[in-house]
DNA sequence: TTACAATAAATGTTTTTACATTTGATGTAA
DNA sequence: TTACATCAAATGTAAAAACATTTATTGTAA
C-alpha cells in the first residue's frame, strides 16, 4: 500500500514532507505491533525499553538519568516508569552508596525471565 | 550522529532490529520538531493534523468517522480533538442533515489563517 | 411494522505524558 | 566552614491518550 492510499492523501506533498508522513506511519505502525505484543505480559513499550536498557547492562545497574538519556523520549518520567516496573519486581531499586542523590536501577530475575518470554514470541 | 550513540546502544542490534529503532528515532524526532513549532500556536500535533485534513478537503466537509480514519493514531479520539479546536473557533460543526448519526466539520476562517501562519515558519 | 444488529459519535474512567516544582545531596567559590 | 549553585530524583498537576461503554440513529430481516 502507498503512503498516499494509507492517509488518503494525494495532493500538495513535495518529496520532505511524503518521507516525513512515511516515516511516522511506519513508526506508529510498528509502535502498535510492539503495543499489541507487550499486551500478553503487561507491558507497555517504555517499561519493555527500559528492561531491555537494563538486561543490555546487567549485571551492572544504571541511574534514572542514564535509562532517561537512553529513551527516546526524554520526557516520559524514567523515575515513574521504574516504579510500575518495582510493582511488579521486574527490577530492583537502590540508593547509590557514593552519591546518595543518584539511584540504582537493575534488572530482577524475574526482569529478566520475562523478557525471555517476551523474545520468545 | 549514528544510532548508535544517539540511543548508546552497540550489542545485538540485527538489521531489522536497527532500522526499527532507527525509524522509531527519527519520527521522535520529527514529531519533537514540530511540537516545538507548534507551540507558539497554541496547537498540539494531532490538533495539527486535524486541521491540515480539513484545509485539504475545504470547503467541503469531513465527518469524525473520516478524521478517525485519516489519523496515524487511531485511538486518539477524533471527537474530543474536534472539541477543542470548536473551543478556539478554528472549527465548525454540525450534524448532518441526511445521517443524523454523523457530524459534519469545516475549517474555519480562522483556522486556515492558522495554518497559513504556521506554513509561514 | 417490529425487533434487533450495526453504525457514528460522545462520554466515562484509568493510565500516561508533559511540564513545572520540590526535595535532598553534592560541588564550589568566598 | 558557609552560602549558593548545580545536580539527581521524586512529586504535583493539568492535559492527553487508551480503552470501554453509552447514546442516538439508521439499516435490515422476520
Amino acid at each position: 500500500m502507498k503512503i498516499e492510499e494509507a492517509i488518503q492523501q494525494k495532493k500538495f506533498m513535495n518529496a520532505f514532507q511524503k518521507v516525513h508522513v512515511n516515516v511516522l506511519y511506519t513508526a506508529s505502525f510498528l509502535s502498535q505491533q510492539t503495543s499489541e505484543s507487550l499486551k500478553p505480559f503487561r507491558l507497555t513499550i517504555q517499561q519493555f525499553n527500559i528492561l531491555r536498557i537494563l538486561r543490555g547492562r546487567y549485571p551492572e545497574p544504571a541511574t534514572i538519568k542514564e535509562l532517561t538519556a537512553r529513551m527516546l523520549d526524554k520526557m516520559s518520567n524514567a523515575s515513574r516508569l521504574v516504579d510500575k516496573l518495582l510493582e511488579k519486581d521486574l527490577v530492583e531499586r537502590r540508593t547509590c552508596a557514593d552519591d546518595r542523590r543518584r539511584v540504582d536501577v537493575v534488572i530482577s530475575k524475574a526482569g529478566l525471565d520475562l523478557l525471555g518470554k517476551v523474545s520468545a514470541l
